[in-house]
Formats: structure tokens, C-alpha cells, sequence
DNA sequence: TAATTAGTTTTGGCGAGCCTAATATTTTAG
DNA sequence: CTAAAATATTAGGCTCGCCAAAACTAATTA
């Protein structure tokens, strides 16, 4: 009964719009018009007249001029969009060899139109994954995602060796930067020095000694630490 | 340089709109306002209107009052989209199992947003297919396509037995109802009796013994006669 | 030749999803 | 504690894709 979409009883806008909510809430309760206006690239009207429709139809939550929740059933809606996303990355890295940095505009248009049938095709190909091909994880058919949290590369001290498991999937240039330094989900990486005063710190990555910023490093998941925790201060 | 499109540039409709055109100018050489309105589901004013735009922007060439045919460029890209139409019902088929008759919705959607990545991927991964699972040619991604022409199971004689090259893929049901009794391509089928005055035609397609009606049995291809280029404009 | 009719196009409208410019309300900083 | 800055909303407009009703050919038939 969950997830019984027919596909297109949703437009791809209001799709769109519920994940990025999904993604904002994550960080504050409340997503703000202006941050889902950034997130989306569309101006601030677009925002604000969307959120009155989308309300009306009982997908968000509208605290007027104060911003948005989503609902338990725009909730639901955004992980099942979530999942066929992360579910389509997975299928595009392990079968069609995609470069892990180009995964993610073919997942955002494939999302809003892949059936079920399709969905449970490829899930069962891939053997029922549950982290996408950046690490992060894919939630269940029944709207449940775990959260998994890992040490940042920034806080590992230098001397230790860790295993990357996880990278933002925000900035495609980012990812790529890092796909040619190598730091992918799997990587093993010995920090070597970390210079003081928020500097650069230098890593090893399969073999070669490279060096990245505090702030990228800040993005790099690193070890399992406990999983189903959700601190965030 | 051919089908290099960035996709987008184009919308759902307008694709739509030319791959209907193109199979329409398979009959007669002008696709009538009706004819296509009828063949996308979609009201008269709804066609004149987009006619008048698509001639526009080159893709038509409208006779006033008679008709439309594709200009080179509209043709193109009818043929790129039924290539990547085609070539993804090979691969539901083939590597997600999807019944055949189960195809073509999900090819419909997919058609319109997968990149020119993904279709070289699964070109790849299929070993470069000709046909597709109805029996239907797949275009080059230059833009050319094969005609295959095969007797017609209607005018096969009592006695013979012929192998089934190709089956309609336009309606939905039909091909159900042929599937089920396992006629598809590829299968074995032995023509019994042919009862006159345009009665039903009696085969035997894999130890079965079945019935179908003239009108159906035009629609099945079987084997080849000959092959050439089609040339047209 | 005139009338009927099949087919086409024009007219006028609707909703979705966008936008810019103008306006209103918080928030925050002086 | 106000005034400026930040944020949110309203107003007014645009394009696309669609539709029904009306107007208009062109082909055919009486």
C-alpha cells in the first residue's frame, strides 16, 4: 500500500520539491523558502506559491513565514523518490561501469519515470543494496532509512589509517576532484600530516600522497563509528 | 555530430509528435491532422497548434490543409528517438526479463530522458542488437534503419512451417494474447489448415495447436525474404 | 451547381511551472 | 529600539501542452 504510485499521480516539480525538503530538514526542522529556492535553482516565488499548493494537498507542513515539514505522507513520497534515485546510481556504477561522478544527472531524470517492475528488476540484479555508490544509504521500500555515521577525515589523526565510506554526492565537481585523487567509498587512506591552523592535510591514497583542504575533508566520511545515532549540534 | 543532442532540447510532446509522424509516413506519405491526433491520444486543435510550431522550428514541412512530413532534421531525430525506444525494450527484455508485452510503456518513458551514456552502455551490454524484441529494426545512431520484409503468416500455405520474424508492437492487448500463446519471435510455427473465405488459420506453435483470425495473422511477419536500404525523402 | 460532410484550423480558456517587480514581515545590527 | 538587511509573499505575466466550440475549406454526392 506504501509506495503505490502510479507513476505521474506526482509532477517531477513536486518531486523535486519533496526531496529537497527531505534533504534541508535533515539539518534544521524547518526548510526555509530561500534554502529550497537555493537548493532547487528556481526563484523564490516559484518556492512560495509551490508550498501553498503542495500543502493543500497535504504533502507539507506550512508554518507560515517560517518554513516547511513535510508530512508522513510527503515524507514517504521523498524516500521512495530518494531510494529510486540512489537505486538507479547503484545500477548505473556496478552495471553500466558509469564514473562515479556522472551518476547523478542520469539518476535525476530516471527517477521520476522508472516503473516498479523496474525498480524491483534492478534491486534484485544488484542484490538488494543498501548504500549507494557514494555511500550513503538507500532506504527500504517501506519508506525506513538508516543512518549510518562515520568519523570525518578531517577529525582522524595523523598516523591512523582509515577506509573511506562515504562522500557528498552535493557537487559533481567535487566528486570529481576527489574520483581522480582516488578517495572513493572502499579507499584506504593513511593520514600522514595535518598541518595546524585549519591547513591542508596530507593523506595517502592507494599508493600516492596527495594533500586536501580541512573543509573537503569535513565531507569525507571515514570508519563505522555506531550505527542509528543522530547527533548533529 | 548526428544525434549528439543534449537531451532537453527537445520536449516529451515534440519527440512524441515526431516518432507519430514518422510512423504515419510509412503509409502515406503525408501524415494527416486526424491521423495523428488519433495515434497520440490527444485533441485536433492540440495537433494544428503544434504543427504550426514544429513547422516552425524545421522539424515539419506542412502542406496547409493536407498534411505534414518530417524535414530531414525532424526525421533524424524521430529516428533517434525510436532507436533509443527500441533498443531499450531489447534491454528490458533481455537483461530485466520483462515480458515483452510489458515493454513499451515503460520504453515510452524512458525514451525521453536516458543520455546518449546510458544508450551506448546498454548498446554495449546487448552486443549491439538489430532488432528489437517484437522484431522490429533498430536504427543505426546514424540515423539510418533497415527494412526487413517477411511473407505474412496470412499468406503462408497449408503445411508450411516458418519461424516468426516479427509481431505488431502497437497494441498492447494483442501482443498479450500472442505471447500467451507463444507466439513471438523466434518461435517455431506449422500452418494446419487455412479455412476459406477468410476464416480463421489453424498452426501449431510449439506442440500447441491454436486458432487466429486472418486479420491477426496479417500482422505476424515470418521469415525473410529480403533486405535492403530504405531510401526515403 | 448546391448541399452535405469530413477534415482542418481559429478562437478562447485552463492549469502547471516558471519568472520579475513590488510589497510585507522578520531579524539583526547599530 | 529603531532602521537596514534578509526573507517571504503577492501581483502580474510568460510559455507549453492541452481542450471544446466555432469557423472554415475541400471533396463528394445529390
Amino acid at each position: 500500500m506504501l509506495f503505490k504510485k502510479q507513476t505521474n499521480v506526482l509532477t517531477e516539480s513536486t518531486e523535486n520539491f519533496l526531496v529537497a525538503i527531505y534533504r534541508l530538514t535533515h539539518e534544521r526542522s524547518y526548510a526555509r523558502t530561500k534554502d529550497i529556492a537555493e537548493s532547487l535553482g528556481v526563484s523564490l516565488p516559484t518556492v512560495s506559491e509551490k508550498i501553498v499548493r503542495m500543502a493543500e494537498h497535504g504533502y507539507l507542513d506550512h508554518q507560515w513565514r517560517h518554513g516547511v515539514m513535510l508530512t508522513p505522507e510527503g515524507r514517504l513520497i521523498a524516500l521512495r523518490v530518494l531510494r529510486t534515485h540512489r537505486l538507479i546510481e547503484t545500477f548505473l556504477v556496478n552495471v553500466l561501469k558509469y564514473p562515479i561522478d556522472e551518476v547523478n544527472d542520469e539518476a535525476c531524470r530516471l527517477e521520476h519515470v522508472v516503473s516498479e517492475r523496474f525498480m524491483h528488476a534492478i534491486d534484485s540484479m544488484l542484490g538488494y543494496p543498501t548504500v549507494d555508490p557514494h555511500g550513503h544509504p538507500i532506504p527500504t521500500e517501506e519508506g525506513t532509512i538508516e543512518v549510518f555515521e562515520y568519523h570525518l577525515l578531517a577529525d582522524v589523526l595523523a598516523g591512523k589509517k582509515v577506509i573511506v565510506k562515504q562522500v557528498s554526492d552535493r557537487d559533481r565537481d567535487q566528486l570529481h576532484y576527489l574520483k581522480d585523487m582516488g578517495i572513493v567509498p572502499g579507499a584506504e587512506i593513511t593520514v600522514l600530516e595535518v598541518a595546524p591552523f585549519d591547513g591542508p592535510i596530507s593523506i595517502n591514497v592507494e599508493g600516492k600522497t596527495v594533500a586536501v583542504s580541512q573543509s573537503i575533508a569535513r565531507k569525507i566520511g571515514v570508519n563505522v563509528v555506531r550505527i542509528r545515532e543522530l547527533f548533529k549540534e
